[in-house]
RNA sequence: ACGGACGUGGCGGAAUGGUAGACGCGCUGGUCUUAGGAACCAGUACUGCAAGGUGUGGGGGUUCGAGUCCCCCCGUCCGUACCA
């Protein structure tokens, strides 16, 4: 193998065996060294105090089965520039590599294969390896991390235990151990703003209660309580459900109603589901932002995502005429848990998430409403509610115009507790069950008795009765309200706009909304229902497809204004979200054009709300306008009338200032095998933490990786699934627990990853604190801005959230990040029509004709030569393949039964735009174009054979360039192991740089790297470089031998002259400057500018040649390595410090001033540098070719910018 | 629609408010070669025979001086997308 790589370079030149000129041989050299560092582990980083820290990070890769393209590795690259030369600079530069190596693609391939994803994993990740090793990285693969290796997964499984068993404190606005809440529980129970839950997506609120309820409560409904407060919870929770892939998504997994990863549709579902509470970071990674060193896009997108807006909540009290309780239904309880529908990250003040009622309200609705719930209710409640049976119960829902005692929605089952008033109201009860019936609910009674004889007897009963019930899971179908045991009372909308409520002209509700149809009056009941329907069966891409469609229905019902005490007309319409603030809104067609066109539509009024709008044609959505409604806003500026009309919603105890997240909780468990399991077993169907000894939790073996029979996800299918607090994990039996069975989403593991590479091994803590002290923020952190509203919002998160839990001394991951641009493809389009039979062989018995580019025809005769026929001999349609000219294409369109489009071709068959056919049939073989003709200018070909026109040589198809995304399926990729093998990994790494700014987009094309390549040789021919070409290779020694001994430098070792010193320090200055600046690309530019200089003063010289070895060598890593070998060193270039340049060499003695006439250069004079403003001007003036010039005028004005310019004003 | 980035030769792209087009590709001509898809030399924004003139998406402004700063418009790309 070795006599391969001493290949003899191209174009030897035969001068004699010995002292041969040896030319740059990158196969040979890049080998060697690739080998010597990985023998003498040259990269090997300590944590060394001593020294100063740098900390260069790249994103962590997910590497898939289908190998990097040349875009890949750019990032890489020049982070790896960064990091050797801060290496150079003096710092003790940490720059590792890992895999983030859980992940649905491997899974998928599992599950098609059957083949165990740790296997195809493993694979990838060698494949990936491999590629990444041939371009010359520095990293340290000591320190190489996996997030499927349990050893790594195991902190991953700790951090998750750490954020279960945290709360956010907002008083504190940090995260506390959830013992300080029991505490607090303990002391002085659950009141006001403590009763507030956190949450964005949560879908419940825990009561109040007092200590000594608290006390009272037994375990399971402590612990209940206990997951409305804690970051990793359990709750049911709208997910974005793939069923293609069988699993949640995060929402930031989705894109356009598509999952991101193989673009399967993606529905809404109510799963009972781990979540994050990332919202009650919401403000904190909005005001983080501020410090970092982030790219402005990348920031704005964050703070987009998080979607902070101010404005108030502000309470539309209902008219008394369509409330529940008016038409029979029973008064409720406000204090059984509310449910009162929060998908929005409602805070207030600061950090709270979830909708919840102020105290004072809390108690004046109590005075008002309060119904005793029997004991018996409340007994019953204490052992159903929650997740007890399976699902979620809810207590004292209204039902049409009922209230019933407990409802399972999704089962459509309603459980009533009778007392001493129905055996006394036998009759209505009869009545009210067949009503219930009718709207599809089972009724199954209890009596107080039963209940309080033995509750979880009544509760087994409860859930048997569930199991028989199929799964309506159709909420929002449902003739369902206001939530939990609540009768309704108001509509609470959220608005930044306050200030123009006097222009409120009526309410607008989702669809979704549940007040929609307690809502809707019976007169309006069917047409609300239809609508609802419609707008409910809408996809969502169907939806944002009609946003211009106006649509919408009136309930019926109205509304109290709370200034004016005006009736405000309720309308049910879609251009109002469920899942944003309040899923209501007030509609002020004077000041927002959504409102204003739905006003329109419906002839709804139109108020105008601030001064100088004409809301006849728009609404005026200044916010520098001038209220002009009649009462206490007029004449205020809309700041001023929001900060006003915010004062008196409160003093009306109608609303209150409100600020309101987009951001919602993220989905944290999918119902897939290849991801870190979940740490948590469940006792009595309560999730409890497995105990830190018995981490890591090893993902267990399966027969499938698919979902069981049931439904239930692949790691339900394993044996050995269960846990006992006091052994571990086991098959199962006393004392033994079932284990949660989803398993941790792919960010999970890199969110901290950071951490694990200053200490990879550490098996006591997932990092050292002296570790984490010494490497701290990562200083330079490189990726693409795919992960702006993924993974970088969750990897701030957690490293806030062990922040807070004391673990680390900061709170951002990195402190300056850049974006790699996309590298593009250049992809070949083609023409292709499918010429239909009857197309070919009737029209008036002509046949075909291919219109020709210069006009004219090629005619595809009868004779059915390039007919195509199928097994039975008849003759279908033939592809034919043509120049993607438009107007060849536009001809075809243009003819019946034609269907003409273009279509990629391999870039690797098209050699100068010319499509190469012979090949690109090669490369077809079995597949769809196999038997296509090709149309060329010149002629046809068919089936390998070329039918030229006449006079015509042959010649292929021209194809179209198009520059778009590199992937695979638009066949444009170019693989960086080809391009290596060709010009080596210098080169590659050189030109990936030398394309442009490293943040920018650009297309590659191979042609250029030649330049490149050319550099290198130029550069490597200044050291004169001979030796015998047919001396044993040291490749062919150990690798750890002392360099080969049969090549030398011919150096001049004299005192370089002042341009040879010039043409080196001013390469040194702009090329230190340039990776200050990260700008590589005029780097490269600058490089070669030095070899041109230094190749024509033909300079030869050790002291200009070394130095430049050693700033080339972040770049060129192989050649440099060698050179500085060949130049005498013993040790790695890598531990050569930093070459200083001195500005001394950059000093002229003369400047050529520009001299410019108003501003425009038109001479150029060589003057000494030294001279001074009055000198230089006084010679310039006298300069004949100026006073020619002047044509005897005087100048107004003379500039001088010493060593810049001369500007004379005539 | 909103937010962000950007607009310079045939192409990728240079240019602290100071000689626009560095460097590279491509192209043209030349040298050397059996040959060139090798190497080297020269040229290459546009226009004009030339002197010269014109040029950084368009228009306006600030300045002695604008690719660069400010305002308006046009266009491209990337996010987000009825967010109240």
């Amino acid at each position: 193998m070795g006599g391969e790589r001493r290949s003899p370079p191209r174009s030897p030149l035969h001068l004699g065996p010995w002292q041969v000129n040896m030319q740059y041989d990158h196969k040979r050299i890049e080998q060697e060294w690739r080998d010597r560092w990985k023998a003498e582990k040259t990269y090997h980083v300590e944590n060394d105090p001593s020294k100063p820290k740098y900390y260069v990070l790249d994103m962590f890769p997910y590497p898939s089965g289908a190998g990097l393209h040349v875009g890949h590795p750019l990032g890489y690259i020049a982070s790896d520039i960064v990091a050797r030369y801060k290496r150079h600079s003096g710092f003790n530069v940490l720059h590792p590599m890992g895999y983030d190596s859980f992940g649905l693609p491997a899974e998928q391939y599992a599950i098609q294969t059957g083949q165990h994803p740790a296997k195809t994993t493993e694979i990838n990740l060698a494949r990936y390896r491999e590629q990444l090793d041939r371009i010359g990285f520095s990293f340290d693969w000591d320190r190489e991390v996996r997030t499927s290796d349990p050893n790594y997964y195991k902190w991953t499984q700790w951090i998750f235990l750490q954020l279960f068993d945290s709360w956010y404190d907002t008083a504190q606005d940090k995260a506390r151990p959830i013992a300080e809440l029991i505490a607090r529980f303990e002391e002085r129970g659950c009141k006001g703003q403590d009763a507030s839950v956190l949450t964005g997506d949560i879908e419940e609120f825990v009561g109040e209660f007092d200590a000594a309820e608290w006390k009272a409560f037994d375990e399971r409904t402590k612990q209940l309580v206990l997951q409305y407060f804690r970051l990793a919870y359990l709750s049911d929770a709208w997910v974005n459900w793939c069923p293609a892939l069988g699993t949640v998504l995060a929402n930031d997994e989705v894109k356009d109603g598509v999952s991101e990863r193989g673009g399967h549709p993606v529905e809404r579902k109510k799963m009972r589901q781990w979540s994050m509470r990332i919202t009650a970071y919401a403000q904190r990674l909005l005001n983080g932002l501020d410090d970092l060193d982030w790219s402005t896009s990348l920031k704005e997108s964050q703070r987009n995502w998080i979607g902070r807006s101010e404005g108030a909540l502000v309470r539309f009290a209902l008219t008394p005429n369509p409330s529940p309780k008016e038409r029979g239904g029973m008064p409720s309880d406000p204090q059984a848990d509310s449910e009162g529908k929060r998908n929005s990250a409602t805070e207030r003040p600061a950090y709270l998430t979830a909708d919840f009622k102020s105290a004072s309200e809390l108690q004046q609705f109590a005075r008002d409403n309060r119904k005793e719930p029997t004991e018996a209710e409340d007994r019953l409640w204490q052992v159903i509610r929650g997740s007890a049976t399976g699902g979620r119960i809810r207590r004292q829902h209204a039902i049409d115009k009922y209230i019933v005692d407990f409802v399972s929605l999704p089962k459509q089952l309603v459980i009533e507790v009778d007392g001493d008033i129905h055996e006394h109201q036998e009759d209505e009860d009869s009545g009210r069950t067949h009503m219930l019936q009718e709207l599809g609910f089972e009724v199954i009674r209890f009596t107080n008795q039963e209940v309080m004889a033995d509750a979880i007897a009544v509760r087994e009963s409860i859930i048997v009765a569930l199991s028989k019930r199929p799964d309506f899971n159709t909420t929002r179908h449902s003739p369902l309200s206001s939530g939990e045991g609540q009768g309704v009372r108001e509509i609470e909308v959220f608005t930044t706009r306050p200030d123009t409520l006097f222009g409120v002209s009526f309410l607008t509700l989702a669809p979704e909304h549940e007040l929609v149809s307690i809502l809707t009056t019976d007169e309006r009941r069917a047409e609300v229902e239809a609508y609802v329907k419609t707008a409910s069966n809408r996809s969502e891409r169907d939806r944002q497809a009609e946003v211009d469609k106006v649509s919408g229905v009136f309930t019926g019902s109205y509304a109290k204004h709370p200034f004016t005490g005006a009736d405000v007309p309720i309308w049910v319409g879609d251009y109002v979200l469920a899942g944003y603030g309040t899923g209501a809104v007030m509609a002020v067609p004077g000041g927002d054009q959504r409102d204003w066109r739905f006003a329109k539509h419906f002839g709804l009024p139109i108020i105008a709300v601030t001064e100088g709008a004409d809301i006849e044609k728009e609404a005026d959505e200044r916010k520098d306008a001038t209220i002009c409604s009649e009462g206490f806003l007029k004449g205020l500026k809309v700041p001023e009338a929001i900060t006003r009309a915010i004062q008196e919603l409160e003093k009306l105890n109608a609303g209150e200032g409100r600020i309101n997240f987009r951001l919602r909780d993220a989905a944290f468990g999918r119902q897939r095998y290849w991801g870190e399991p979940i740490p948590v077993y469940y006792k009595d169907d309560i999730p409890y933490a497995v105990k830190e000894e018995h981490l890591p939790l090893i993902l267990p073996e399966v027969d499938k990786f698919l979902p069981t029979e049931d439904g239930e996800p692949p790691l339900a299918r394993a044996t050995d699934w269960h846990y006992s607090p006091l052994v571990g994990r086991g098959a199962g039996g006393e004392g033994h627990y079932p284990l949660e069975t989803t398993t941790m989403p792919g960010w999970a593991g890199s969110s901290w990853y950071f951490l694990r590479y200053m200490d990879p091994k550490n098996e006591g803590r997932f990092a050292s604190p002296e570790a984490i002290k010494y490497w701290g923020q990562v200083d330079l952190y490189m990726g693409g801005s795919e992960h702006a509203t993924g993974h970088l919002l969750y990897f701030r998160f957690w490293t806030k959230f062990l922040h807070d839990r004391g673990w680390l001394p900061f709170d951002e991951p990195a402190k300056k990040l850049v974006n790699q641009g996309m590298i593009q493809g250049v992809s070949q389009s083609v023409g292709v029509a499918y010429v239909s039979l009857d197309h070919m062989v009737t029209k008036e018995n002509r046949g075909m004709r291919i219109p020709l580019r210069e006009g004219g025809y090629f005619e595809f005769m009868n004779s059915h030569k390039f007919l195509r026929y199928n097994e039975e001999g008849v003759p279908i349609a033939q592809t034919v393949l043509m120049e993607a000219d438009a107007k060849l294409l536009r001809d075809f369109e243009g003819m019946n039964r034609l269907y003409a489009q273009e279509i990629n071709v391999p870039v690797q068959v098209v050699v100068d735009g010319t499509l190469n056919v012979v090949d690109y049939m090669k490369s077809l073989e079995g597949q769809k174009h196999e038997d296509a003709v090709f149309v060329s200018e010149a002629g046809v070909w068919h089936e390998g054979k070329f039918t030229p026109f006449a006079g015509a040589e042959p010649l292929g198809v021209r194809t179209k360039p198009v520059v778009e995304k590199m992937s695979k399926s638009k066949l444009n990729v170019v693989n960086p192991d080809e391009i290596i093998s060709k010009y080596g990994a210098d080169t590659l790494r050189l030109y990936e740089m030398f394309l442009g700014p490293l943040e920018q987009s650009k297309p590659w094309d191979t042609n250029g790297i030649e330049g490149t390549f050319r550099f290198l040789r130029k550069f490597w021919n200044l050291f004169r470089i001979s030796g015998d070409p047919n001396a044993p290779s040291s490749t062919d020694a150990p690798v750890a031998s002392t360099h080969r001994v049969d090549l030398k430098v011919d150096l001049d070792e004299t005192e370089p002259t002042k341009p040879e010193f010039k043409a080196l320090h001013a390469t040194l200055k702009k090329v230190t400057e340039d990776i200050e600046h990260m700008s590589f690309n005029t780097s490269v530019s600058q490089f070669m500018i030095a070899v041109n200089e230094l190749g024509s003063l033909k300079c030869h010289k050790r002291h200009v040649l070394e130095p430049l070895t050693i700033a080339l060598a972040p770049f060129a890593p192989h050649i440099a390595e060698e050179l500085w070998h060949l130049l005498g060193h013993k040790t790695s270039v890598t531990l050569a410090p930093w070459p200083k340049f001195d500005e001394k060499h950059l000093v002229e003695d003369n400047f050529s001033y520009p001299i410019s006439f108003n501003g425009k250069t038109r001479m150029v004079l060589e003057l000494p540098a030294s001279l001074t403003k009055e000198e230089v001007e006084a010679i310039v003036l006298a300069n004949p070719e100026v006073q020619q010039r002047l044509e005897g005028n005087s100048p107004k004005k003379v500039i001088v910018v010493p060593k810049r310019i001369v500007n004379i004003v005539v």
